[in-house]
DNA sequence: ACGATAAACAGTAATCATTATCATTATCGA
DNA sequence: TCGATAATGATAATGATTACTGTTTATCGT
């Protein structure tokens, strides 16, 4: 547990991924942060995401392909078009009933759960 | 769409799969079919897992860490112990339901859903 | 402000899981 | 049994992520 010291590239990548709803990958915040900061290397980005991620300031949804970030932390899920691979968000009210359901049948304690939605998101559903 | 063709290598894939329930990740699958083809190849393995989750006949279990395969289709959820990493089998009722929730605040369409519980198991907790 | 300490950095090499390539072998219908 | 082609084994290549290394920078006590 190492004290945390500022800094303001992981500023950036906090401010970055807060600005934006669509959960984009590491690469993306990696050339958006770049505009701010030319010459950060691909391993901070990584390396704060984590750190970020460990502290519950974002959240980290791994599907198919590489990990997406979330800067918006409130419970909700996630739905994942199947066309063309957008994630949206869901904010729904059952999700502690959910919790309780499972737990019905699990002998181990249930802390949360993640859901992914997937289906044809409104734009796809068009072609 | 080319035309299928039997092959030994998959189903003792297939056949390994069904014989268990702790859903292993294709390293495992590869060390365990191996007994039967000694030389069967890595790269074989994740054809055929991919095949065969295309087909619907397994089902691929994205996760932190390698992707897990479960060779038991019907309808259900996982848990995942966040000591031991186990993944655990859930049945639930309410499945259905679920998406019904979600479908009233989403514009796309749902088609299905996939729940990753975590918490700790029974196992886990008595430490 | 100054200097010591250690966290965070940029740059780069290494790792891990997975996919692609390609020459050879196995499957299967005619 | 023969021919077409799917599947294989072996291995190279890729893509995402993590680890390493020497340098820079934030923080804190003086």
């Amino acid at each position: 547990m190492p004290a945390l010291k500022h800094s303001r590239q992981r500023e950036s990548i906090k401010n970055f991924l807060t600005s934006r709803y669509d959960h984009p990958t590491a690469d993306t915040i990696y050339t958006n942060v770049r505009q701010e900061f030319p010459n950060i290397s691909l391993g901070t980005v990584y390396r704060n995401l984590a750190l970020l991620t460990d502290l519950g300031e974002i959240i980290k949804i791994t599907t198919d392909g590489p990990d997406r970030f979330d800067g918006h932390v409130e419970p909700h899920s996630h739905f994942i078009c199947r066309k063309c691979h957008a994630v949206l968000d869901i904010k729904m009210k059952s999700e502690d009933f959910i919790d309780k359901e499972a737990q019905k049948c699990c002998s181990g304690v249930i802390e949360g759960h993640v859901t992914q939605y997937f289906g044809v998101c409104s734009e796809c559903i068009k072609d």
